[in-house]
This record gives structure tokens, sequence and C-alpha cells, in this order.
RNA sequence: GCGCCCGUAGCUCAGUGGAUAGAGCAACCGCCUUCUAAGCGGUCGGUCGGACGUUCGAGUCGUCUCGGGCGCGCCA
């Protein structure tokens, strides 16, 4: 349990009765203490008292909780200001050697069954960056989610059916009786001219291939592609869900009854129309073209519901904010069948453009201006690809500024929290690996064995952490503020969660590591003095462990050295 | 016209209703005989687009307004 639970609980032990939620914060500035409470003003209103009286009544059963706080401050309107107990710090470091891997991690609270749905492109070329993004930060929510105590399944749904696909298959037909006859058709330009370029000529002489079954071979081609592209950034999928199997297996026909029975249809012009206005829609929506095909938005609604039968209780889908225009229909259509529309959430993902020497290109198809995600990965290697794409919040649109992902110095955040990794694990390859006698390099000599016994104390005796406070002012500061960030990560993941914005993380660790680098250059962890070198060893490990876990919830590798 | 999203330092962005709004980059000045200088310290930089409101307290919540992006297909 974190220290600042602990001393939340404790404060809700002596307000017992009152409902107050109490909410315990670090604060900004170092006079303020290291957390602070605004319970005496929250609760002033109801108990109609002086928040400044009640402030001092709270401290004055609080200032003598030893082991946990150290020193109790008022200030102004009624602040109530906390020392920690540096023993309590020492207690949360154990949990961090404890818990290693799953450190941060929830317990599996809930075990609440989440399916996010992402990226989820027609299988008709490549991966635009937009794509790139809505995998970046699909997967790292997910992972976040699944940190956060959550049951998650992560899918992507392959539209493969309908116009876009029907498209698809005509063009490859068309180009595969070219290159067969070596004639020209009289089809002037492809819908998809890039992807038609790209992969017939490819699959034309292939075993087997006939003008029949070029398109689905084609599809089929794209999906590898793309299957592999996402995995090339740790972009993994427990599922590959297929539209076209909605309509095979005959669910898209189910839910269509369904609607039809609930009275939310009409015929029209020889389509079938959802009313959709009746769910505060702009217009009604065509479920059913007139030559009675099926639109995406049945498959959608169909698509959903499947969602819910498995037993899902969220469903996350990450969408293109080109798509906002979806979500009321797509809800309605839920809504219509008695599904409660409010398990549905839906992310939406603001667009990127890219820069490049100092110039910002925007997207645009008309333009030819399209950027491709397996251009960019290649170019800026997956770590940063990742990076980049999910540090700001998916409602904000983006800037990928390519020349600064690609630089392998400081400027670029992902190498400055690499490094603070690298850095940990390098202080460790001296201990058992050094370089010079231990005279020269004047550190005490730890064995092999001797360091793993320290392993199994770190995660069971805080004593040995009480050490690193025994230190000047200067480094007592860098040391307590590592620590406190370290012990942030917990809360960070759950906000990260609770707000859907994987990319805290990411801004979370760049502090970790500015914190780590600071510590590194005014502590020297490799000391003369055992009792130092033993316990600052264990907080360097601490940060590694977290950087790590950090790392690997935004799907970025923690290189051991650089 | 209607709907969704965004306006915070020159640039890219943080900022769970709390105290004096923060980083990084860019610009300038410093720091390597010892654990990787892929690092650290310092200086410069702001009417949080604007107005009104709610609150003990607003960058954060509400209403309005200005600016930008996206959407309003029998495409997805």
């Amino acid at each position: 349990m974190s220290y600042k639970h602990k001393i939340k609980l404790e404060i809700e032990k002596i307000l017992n009765g009152t409902k107050t939620n109490v909410q315990v914060e670090k604060t900004k500035l170092k006079e303020h203490g290291d957390v602070a409470t605004n319970v005496a003003m929250v609760l002033a209103k109801e108990l109609k008292k002086n928040p400044f009286e009640i402030a001092n009544d709270i401290k004055a059963k609080i200032e003598n909780l030893k082991g946990l706080i150290s020193k109790v401050e008022v200030a102004k309107p009624g602040f109530i200001n906390i020392v920690v107990d540096n023993l309590a710090l020492a207690e949360s470091l154990i949990e961090v050697h404890s818990q290693k891997d799953k450190f941060g991690y929830a317990p599996s609270k809930s075990k609440e069954k989440v399916l996010v749905e992402y990226v989820s492109a027609n299988p008709t070329g490549d991966l635009h960056i937009g794509h790139g993004r809505q995998a970046a930060i699909g997967d790292s929510l997910a992972n976040v989610l699944i940190a956060d105590g959550y049951d998650v399944y992560k899918e992507f749904y392959i539209n493969d059916h309908g116009e876009q696909m029907t498209r698809l298959k005509d063009d490859a037909r068309i180009k595969y009786w070219e290159l067969k006859e070596n004639k020209k058709s009289d089809k002037i330009d492809f819908e998809y001219q890039i992807t038609i370029d790209k992969y017939i000529p490819l699959l034309v002489n292939e075993p087997g291939t006939t003008a029949d079954n070029i398109g689905e071979k084609l599809k089929e081609r794209i999906l590898n592609d793309q299957k592999s592209l996402l995995g090339k950034c740790n972009v993994k999928f427990d599922n590959w869900f297929s539209e076209t199997s909605l309509h095979t297996e005959g669910k898209a026909k189910d839910v269509l009854e369904k609607l039809k029975e609930s009275g939310f249809t009409y015929e029209h012009e020889g389509a079938l129309w959802f009313k959709a206005k009746e769910f505060k829609d702009t217009r009604d929506r065509v479920l059913i073209r007139s030559d009675g095909r099926p639109t995406y938005l049945l498959a959608d609604i169909a698509y959903h519901i499947n969602k819910i039968e498995r037993k899902n209780k969220k469903l996350i889908t990450v969408w293109g904010a080109d798509h906002h225009g979806q979500e009321i229909s797509l809800k309605g259509g839920l809504h219509a069948l008695g599904y409660d529309d409010s398990s549905l959430e839906i992310v939406f993902v603001q667009l990127v453009s890219l820069k490049k020497e100092g110039q910002e290109v925007k997207m645009s198809k008309r333009a030819g201006t399209v950027v491709n995600t397996e251009e960019v990965l290649n170019e800026v290697g997956s770590d940063a690809f990742r990076y980049f794409l999910v540090e700001s919040h998916p409602n904000n649109r983006m800037v990928f500024d390519l020349d600064l992902a690609k630089k392998q110095d400081k400027d670029n955040p992902v190498y400055y929290i690499q490094y603070a990794h690298a850095r940990c694990c390098s202080i460790f390859r001296q201990i058992t690996n050094p370089t010079g006698s231990s005279e020269e390099r004047n550190v005490s000599t730890v064995t092999e064995k001797e360091l793993s016994k320290w392993f199994e104390e770190y995660a069971k005796t805080p004593e040995i952490f009480m050490n690193l406070f025994a230190v000047n002012k200067e480094e007592y500061e860098a040391t307590k503020t590592l620590i406190l960030k370290i012990l942030d990560f917990p809360e960070e993941i759950s906000l990260s969660s609770k707000s859907r914005s994987p990319g805290r993380i990411g801004n979370y660790l760049k502090e970790l590591a500015t914190d780590f680098h600071q510590f590194y250059t005014v502590c020297r962890v490799l000391s003369k003095d055992i009792k130092i070198l033993k316990a600052r060893l264990g907080l360097t490990w601490a940060t590694k462990i977290t950087i790590a876990n950090g790392l690997k919830i935004l799907g970025i590798n923690a290189p051991e050295s650089m």
C-alpha cells in the first residue's frame, strides 16, 4: 500500500462519519511538504466551521503517527501540509522490489472484461500514419487497462466486405486481365491504383491465381502485410475479426430482422432505412441498399452486439476522428435493440500531420501527400514510432516531427528515457563485471553471491533503504525526489487508464528519467561505504523496474545498454 | 447551417477544482582525473484565444463569443 493511501486512510479514520472524499495530493512546492490535503476546506461548508480550525484539529491527531508522518503544518485557507516519514518511503520501496514486473499494476481488482478494438483498416492498401497513431494509442491503451486490472482482449475488425472491397476486387480483376492478355483495358485509372500496381504483378503468376480469385488473394496478401507491419512495432492482436463472417454466419441478418421488429426501420426508394433521427442523428441512415446489399452500419451494429454477447462489460472502440459522425447511428442501433449503449465508448484519434525539415506537410489524398506508416516506421524505428504517436492526447491533432524522431541524442525523449534505463543496468554491470580494480575505482567489493542475497533483502527489509537518507542535503533532495516519483507510478497507471490517455505514461517516464539522471549526477551509487552502496543499488534497481514496466505498456524496448 | 474536437512560452506539448501555470526544443552561459556528457546546472521567455458566470479558490466546470481542424454519401 502506498504511503499516500496510508495517510488517506488515517485521515478517513479520524473523520469517520463524514462521507467526504479525502484527497491526498503531491505538492508542487517543497515548502508545502510532500503531500497535502484540502479536506478541511471541503468540510468547512458541511460542518459550518472555519477550515483553519478543522485543519488544526486534524493536524493534532495525525502529527504523532510515527513511521508514517514526520511533520504536519496548516497553511493559509486550510491546507494540511504533510512531510512523509522516511520509513514509509523505505517500506514502499520494498513493494517495488517484491512486485517486480508487476509493480504499478493494480491487483486484478475487477477482472472485468474489456474489448479494445483498434486500427480496423480496410484491407485495400497500405496503412497511413493515422492508422499508425491509432495502433500506437489503441495498443498502449489496452496495455494500460491490463495494468489497471482489467481483463483485456485486443481486436482488429477487418472491413473486408462492402463497396470498397468490391471496387478493389474489380480493379484487381481488370489489372489481372491486362497483364495476362498483355492488353490495355478501357479503364483509364484505377481507384486503388497504388495498391494494384504494387500487388497485382506479384500475384499474377502465382500458381492457382485466376481472374475469379485474384481479388480474394489480393485481400489476403494485404491483410498479411498489415499484420506483419503492425507486428514490427509490437502491435499484436488477440483476434482479427472479419466483417464478412458476420454475413456468412447470418449474424447481420439476425440483427436486421430484430431491427425490423423493433419498428425503427422503414423502406424508401427501394432501400431499407434506420430511423437514426429518433436517436438524435442528423439524418436517417441506410441499412440495406436498393440493390439488396447491406451497408457498413448494419454490419457495425451486428459486430458490436456480437462483442456484447461475448460477455464483454466494456467496449472501447478506437476510431479516426473523421468517423465521429458514425457514433450516433451505431449507438442508436444498439439502443433500438435494447442494449445499453453506455457500455460502448468510442475513443476518437485526431489526425496526424508530418514535419520534415521544419516544414509541415498536411495529409491529403488528393495532393498525394498521404503518409505511409511503413515509411515512417522504417525511417525512425519502432521505439520512436510508438513513443511519438502515443505521446499526445488522442483528442489533439499532432505533428509528427520526423527529424526529431530520428535523432539519437538527448533531444529525443525516447532515447532520454531508454538511456536512464541503460544507465541503471550499466551500474550493475560495473558491480558484477568491473573494469579495473575496486581500489582504483574506490568501490567496495561485492560478490555475485552477496548481490543476490541483497536482492532478497531489498524485497523485505526496509531498514536497508534508511541509509539512503543519511546524506548531505543535496543528495537527500535528489534521492527523495526520485523515490517519490517512483512511488507515483501505480497512481499514474490508474489515471492514465481512467482518462483513456496512455500518453500520460510517456510523460511520466520522461519525468522519472529526469529525476534519475539528477540522482545519478548528485549521488554516486558505487560508493566505498557499503551501506550507501547497498541502499543506492536497491534504489537504482527500483528505478530500472519502474522504467521497464512503463516502457512495456507503451510497447517500447528497454535496452540494457546503449 | 448543424454536430464533434482543439486554442497554455517563438516551436512541440504537460497540467486528477487548489497555493507562485510546468517540461523539452530553440537562444545564451556554465559543468567530464572516479558509476556511459545519449548526462547535469543556470539565464531568457506567459493578459492559459476573449467575455461573463459558478466557487472560499478556475488553465481546469457552465454559458456565450472569436479562431483552427474534421464530419454531415444507398463510401468506410
